[in-house]
DNA sequence: ACCTGAACACCGTTCAAGT
DNA sequence: ACCTGAACACCGTTCAAGT
């Protein structure tokens, strides 16, 4: 989609947000400095002036995804509030889906990046954890502290059920962990989760259970 | 580094190790196909009667890297058995730095992938594991299962002291609790991991807390 | 101070041709 | 059956020049 005001004086703030609703629309892969320029109506080398260079550009739509994010609830239960604050950085990730990627491409983080994980340490801090738990913490949340995790497969658009049953009869052969699997985890009609992968329960699963036990080494530091 | 016999015949198998010396030599940004055939000795078109296009490439090279790790271990403790031979991802992983990435990347699992996630799942089931945990045992290990998991920092090199002690003074105004993590972290003399940041140990420590988290499902389930 | 135009040094991949 | 050469359609980024 071509700018509206395309003779609107170029902004570090106007190529920014035109990048990240190109990526968007296009996804990241297909989002160069070139078609970026002439999305703005300009040549180029004009978006230079605003960036220094591709990666910096990057930086940026990383700062305007994570700045998305809502700030901490303040509650007494650190549990929670920790909880609640992934939550809304997964939301903010989902209406970018190319975030994930470039978020863990980037050399170095930027300020608002070290802002927000500052913000949460010291939500952990102030829930009771040592440092030096805060720290493992850290680790053990990993790229979910940001509302994202890396799956063992890459299953970003849903199958539909033909394409699905050839799979699961094809994979019976070679793969019978993987097939019995899937067919239970999309026929189980008694699954609390209803049918097929809820990616969102898988996320909540697992990072309730980090906090799970996050929660009882606090308590016994 | 030239191969030492440029003139041997062209095969998928020398293409592919090539391409994973290459690439651990130089990282894989700067793995291109016009290199890796200049490499061979050879012009870039070749390599494409061994390989279809640049993802299968590097579809190859994973398989290469999946391959040298080691099969499970049998014994009656389905913690042990799994914690091994994630750590044996790890290790083989750590040859090649450049794979985590690349996994990522990767649209469809090969074969190879596929067998391994299989003999994964195989163990957990054999472990006690009903269909339905260990399909949520799988989502919250993540990549964790091949060996990496995504880490909040890109800390890839190791920072001499002096520009350690330069960043956690700048940060001390902007963000202090970055700042006091890790002026803690690494100076306490009392940690029991040692000076610095263990990223072998932050792994463990994350795999261990997932692994008895599951272990208490299984139990209950 | 900001934008432009042409150029450079790269990519992955096609096509038709050679042996 | 396998390798080659030239070409195409892209990249990010430089430099010197325009207004």
């Amino acid at each position: 989609m071509v700018d509206t005001q395309p003779r609107a004086r170029l902004t570090r703030d106007r190529v920014l947000h035109a990048a990240v609703d190109l990526a968007d629309e296009v996804g990241i892969e297909a989002l160069s400095m070139r078609k970026l320029a002439q999305n703005l109506g300009v040549v180029p080398m004009a978006l230079y002036k605003h960036v220094a260079n591709k990666e910096e550009l990057l930086d940026g739509m990383v700062d305007i995804v994570i700045g998305e994010i809502d700030p901490p609830v303040t509650t007494a239960d650190w549990k929670m509030a920790v909880r609640q604050r992934i939550l809304s950085a997964r939301r903010s990730l989902r209406r970018h889906p190319w975030a994930p990627g470039v978020i863990e491409s980037l050399a170095n983080p930027s300020p608002v990046v070290l802002s927000y994980i500052d913000s949460m340490i010291g939500m952990l801090r102030a829930g009771g954890f040592s440092v030096h738990l805060t720290h493992h913490a850290l680790h053990a949340l990993g790229s979910r502290l940001y509302g994202f995790s890396q799956e063992v497969f890459n299953d970003s658009q849903p199958l539909d059920p033909g394409t699905l049953e050839l799979m699961i009869r094809e994979m019976k052969v070679g793969y019978p962990h993987i097939a019995e699997m899937l067919g239970t985890v999309y026929h189980d009609e008694e699954s609390i989760v209803g049918q097929g992968c809820d990616d969102q329960f898988e996320f909540e699963f697992a990072l309730d259970m980090l906090l799970k036990g996050l929660d009882k080494l606090r308590k016994s530091q």
